[in-house]
DNA sequence: TTCCTAAATTAGAATTATTCTAAATTCAGA
DNA sequence: TCTGAATTTAGAATAATTCTAATTTAGGAA
């Protein structure tokens, strides 16, 4: 019998395809980790996270190379919360980010949490986006696969 | 007859005391830089910058330097705009940001120009701080010194 | 199926940004 | 002036990311 609702395999390669994208077992097993955390992990995370999942091992250039097309095609976003450290995030949903200062974790935050900002500035600039980051202590422990 | 206003480098002199710094002419050139330009400058940029403005040329070193111990005391702060560049700002106040995707020009939004956000997001986060980024195309030229 | 070509992947080299090291200089205070 | 600590420095070392050039993979004719 079919499934009620796609199994995550086809959920990854719907995205793929969605974006453009041919499948390959690396993209799948690159997009299928961010899919799966909620994390915000960086190159090097991912790197380690789908060397134990793709039996033949990954290479690293693999990985920059891929993370890079995902992006480019939108099937992903970057993250920018440290500076100098670049975050990657299956949630291409409009949604904003808050920061634990003590252990630097990074929680999604829907975007019907925050109240809508005034979409002007004065004369000077015109809005087209904007994206709040909180900051402070997270005070339930929400689990996820890492 | 004396000023009414302290002057620039009496400015510079008087920040780095207040935050707890000795003073010294790459410290100083650094600061004055950074206190003269509303552009956001990464450490390279203040490299090239200060390279003008001090005869005897500073070591790239000294800079990195400088701006971390100036981050530390709190003279200034870092700013992440776009992954994987860190980014300078002698604007130690409260404020948003808001970033020309053409140029990728970042500049400064009052902390008044944006409502206040409500201080709470259920009973998960603590909320200490947050910050706005916003996304689009400056209207006016806005020129300052580089 | 076999062949062909383009896309994707790869290892390792190259580049870039940043930090580290160890020596030289500067500086404040005794 | 002397002295010790702080600062600055050049260049080496490290780390993150991109590039290169070769290899593998995969889909579409024939
Ligand atoms: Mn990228
Ligand atoms: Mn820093
Ligand atoms: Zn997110
Ligand atoms: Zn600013």
């Amino acid at each position: 019998m079919n499934p009620v609702r796609p199994t995550k395999t086809e959920n990854i390669r719907e995205t793929l395809e969605a974006h453009g994208l041919k499948v390959t077992p690396q993209r799948s097993v690159v997009l299928g980790y961010l899919m799966s955390t909620d994390r915000h992990p960086n190159a090097e995370e991912v790197f380690q996270a789908v060397s134990l999942h793709l039996a033949g091992a990954i290479s690293k250039a693999t990985v920059y190379n891929t993370l890079n097309t995902l992006v480019a095609a939108g099937a992903i976003v970057e993250v920018s919360a440290e500076p100098g450290v670049t975050r990657y995030d299956a949630n291409i949903e409009s949604h904003h980010h808050f920061i634990d200062r003590e252990t630097g974790r990074i929680y999604d935050i829907p975007w019907e949490s925050v109240e809508p900002l005034c979409q002007t500035l004065g004369t000077d600039f015109s809005i087209q986006d904007y994206h709040v980051t909180f900051y402070g202590k997270a005070l339930k422990h929400e689990h996820s696969p890492p």
